[in-house]
DNA sequence: GCTCACATGTAATCCGTTACATGATTCT
DNA sequence: AGAATCATGTAACGGATTACATGTGAGC
């Protein structure tokens, strides 16, 4: 059985306690959806296969009414974690942005519009960085009881990416400007 | 019919001028590709839809030998390229980053493989800026010859985003050093 | 003659999202 | 009673990569 990264990321949820499907794909919301997103129809099916592997271990509550299957790592799925933490080769790392894509295309728009393009792309960014700031009082405190800090780094580490895309897009007007006003008028 | 952003991203290369397939697929491995790659396995099938749409025009270079397919933009192309550059709505943009997932996790490292997994990353990222940088050149005489300078803003993103990611790793290396010095015995 | 870059395409496959289907519990 | 949230799952679909298949032309 070969795992995948997002395969990884379920083992790695699950190693901070025990968690039911459900619970995995809210914290991941909240911590790796901006650099590892995922979905419920990755999970359920990945949680089947990795307790078929005995990398995890689910029990079905009877905690009588609401149905609910809770899993935890086992020692082998600890060790396939840690492997994979440690194993070396290459670290997949991939972007998709529209916004970066339309500005590289956008010598077909007249200033106005290229300048526009850029509010837009700002302005995406800059929601998201809100959007994980809001979130940050909630990671500071687990943090301070007694959680890892390295979530809280790593969120972190988020904001400090949004805000990367948000000063761009200011250096990129500044740039823009430069260049474009002698041409304000021309071709 | 309804285009993708890879489809944009064709018309977009056909704007700058007739390419084949080929071509489309070497000048995006040096220019979209860090924020938008994209593969033979949609280059071809997609050419033959645009072309279908009217979009793009394909003319078989009677050159004698060698069978080679040019395309052209046609005016309805750049016509539904303009609109897509000048579109509201959500400006998708997704990143994918193995590093950052793994760091994410890396509580169940002890403080020298954290170490290692920063440096990785960060091996990672200088090799692709410096990859980036290596392209400059190249990129700043076709600049200068009459091609428009947003490719080059765009490729100094890439450059800068990937720095990004160097920085990064230096700040959290030294964060770490802070908290894991007093814990370096203990659990 | 051989190898490398040019050149085009398809099929299998993988990974992931979205939509759908279903139902219980809690809160208002 | 009704809405929101908790909870699990599957099927259809979409987007993209990889491997495969095929062949030419240019340079060594």
């Amino acid at each position: 059985m070969d795992l995948s990264n997002t395969s990884y990321l379920i083992l790695g949820m699950l190693r901070k306690g025990p968690k039911s499907g459900y619970e995995i794909k809210a914290k991941a919301d909240i911590s790796t959806r901006f650099f590892w997103a995922i979905s419920y129809g990755q999970i359920y099916p990945e949680l089947k296969r990795l307790d078929e592997a005995g990398l995890i271990e689910g029990t079905t509550d009877p905690e009588d009414g609401r149905r609910r299957r809770v899993y935890s790592i086992t020692p082998s799925g600890e060790e396939a974690l840690h492997e994979w933490l440690t194993s070396s080769g290459e670290l997949h790392s991939e972007l998709r942005h529209e916004g970066v894509l339309r500005f590289f295309f956008a010598d077909a728009l007249d200033h106005e519009e290229r300048i526009e393009l850029l509010h837009a792309i700002r302005a995406r960014h800059e929601r998201v960085r809100d959007e994980l700031a809001q979130i940050k009082p909630g990671a500071e405190e687990a943090s301070g009881t007694g959680g890892n800090s390295l979530s809280l780094l790593t969120l972190e580490t988020g904001i400090a990416y949004q805000e990367f895309f948000v000063d761009l897009c200011d250096r990129l007007e500044r740039r823009l400007a430069e260049t474009d006003t002698t041409a304000s008028g021309g071709s």
